[in-house]
DNA sequence: TCAAAAGTGTTAAACGTACACCCATGA
DNA sequence: TCATGGGTGTACGTTTAACACTTTTGA
């Protein structure tokens, strides 16, 4: 039996989810590849990242594991997935590999677009009670910034009083010297997380 | 590649929860088994709840894939973790297989301990946010019991009245006929849920 | 009559949510 | 000077958490 790994990577830009899919003979799919006979599941994760993204340092846990059989007509394979995060300015595009909105996704091969619809309920689900979000942010941003990414996942809007208040009374973010000026107003105060790492919060988020 | 699926069968009997191990040469285990060419995942997880353990009828949920090369000396294999709840009233236990507290465990075999630690961490979360802990109890219970159960998996005490308040404020409980006596006090009214099936919490339970 | 668990409300604090205006800037 | 997004506080309703006594029963 084939034990593949298959890979949801995705990132937000131009206030837009977007998902990374590879080219393929029949028609695009998510990225994926087979598990080495030495290698462990996250480690193939990792190296299809590598390989088929061209992007290094994206954050990634591993999803769900889908194992019927005829998922692949062709041989019997099992998958398990891997949701995967890019920070919006991770700069470059591996050759045929494109970004697509989620919002208007063609109809994926295999079980595709099941694992899809997984991966973004496990998203929208961990917005809330962790720091998941912030991986898909650059070191420094603006509040306005970090309050868009949430309600481009959520598909809601947010608060802004009530987002800050949360954000700046959870201690989690500091913040950082510099402003950003992006138009005819006032300069955004920037800031950073205090930890990179994966934080589970007390309460609720948003 | 082999994969393979390991069961985590929980249940609460006697105020403790307990896990089902499997008798193996060397020391007991979780009850495993490989999946068919042609056998679905969750297929081959139910399969070895009912030639293992004997019981048909529990919950069953996929709770993670264990894949690192070496977790098995003898052979490359994947396994798909599934955690599964028995009601404490089923009766009937195969041969070999036995209870065992999960608060004083032996070393177990593989990364069997690991695993467990998920699916304890799993049950503890879910518990919270769903109805899955209803999985453990039979049709009719009281209100005493059902706050045992959660005590006893969280293993931490829960105030009466707001237990009570909160489960009869949800409707997630209908009062039945009939009274349980159990000693030298008064006689508690019987529950059941309106719905078996798993719902999951606008707000905290516990 | 006694011991034991069943059953039942109130209060204070914390939290969530809704809401509107002035500020600083570049064009 | 004007258009634009940045930045800030309050008040109300809901939810959580702490807390103790009476009732019913079997022994």
């Amino acid at each position: 039996m084939e034990v593949a790994v298959e890979l949801v990577l995705f990132t937000v830009r131009d206030d837009r989810l977007q998902v990374l899919l590879t080219p393929r003979p029949e028609r695009p799919a998510l990225p994926g590849g087979l598990v080495g006979p030495q290698e462990a599941v996250e480690e193939a994760a990792r190296r299809v990242l590598r390989e088929q993204t061209g992007f290094g340092d994206a954050y990634i846990e591993q999803l769900y594991t889908f194992g019927d059989p005829g998922r692949d007509p062709a041989r019997r394979t099992i998958s398990v997935a891997y949701f995967a995060l890019l920070r919006s300015d991770s700069a470059g595009l591996p050759s045929g590999a494109t970004w697509r909105f989620v919002k208007s996704l063609p109809s994926l091969p295999f079980d595709h677009d099941a694992i899809i619809r997984t991966a973004l309920a496990r998203l929208r689900a961990k917005l809330s009670y962790s720091t998941v979000g912030f991986q898909l942010l650059p070191a420094a941003f603006t509040l306005t910034e970090l309050q868009r990414l949430y309600e481009v996942i959520l598909a809601r809007r947010i608060d802004k009083r009530n987002f800050r208040k949360k954000l700046l009374t959870m201690g989690l973010l500091k913040p950082v010297p510099g402003r950003r000026a992006s138009g005819p107003h006032r300069p955004a105060q920037l800031y950073a997380f205090r930890t990179r790492r994966l934080r589970f919060l007390d309460g609720q988020l948003v």
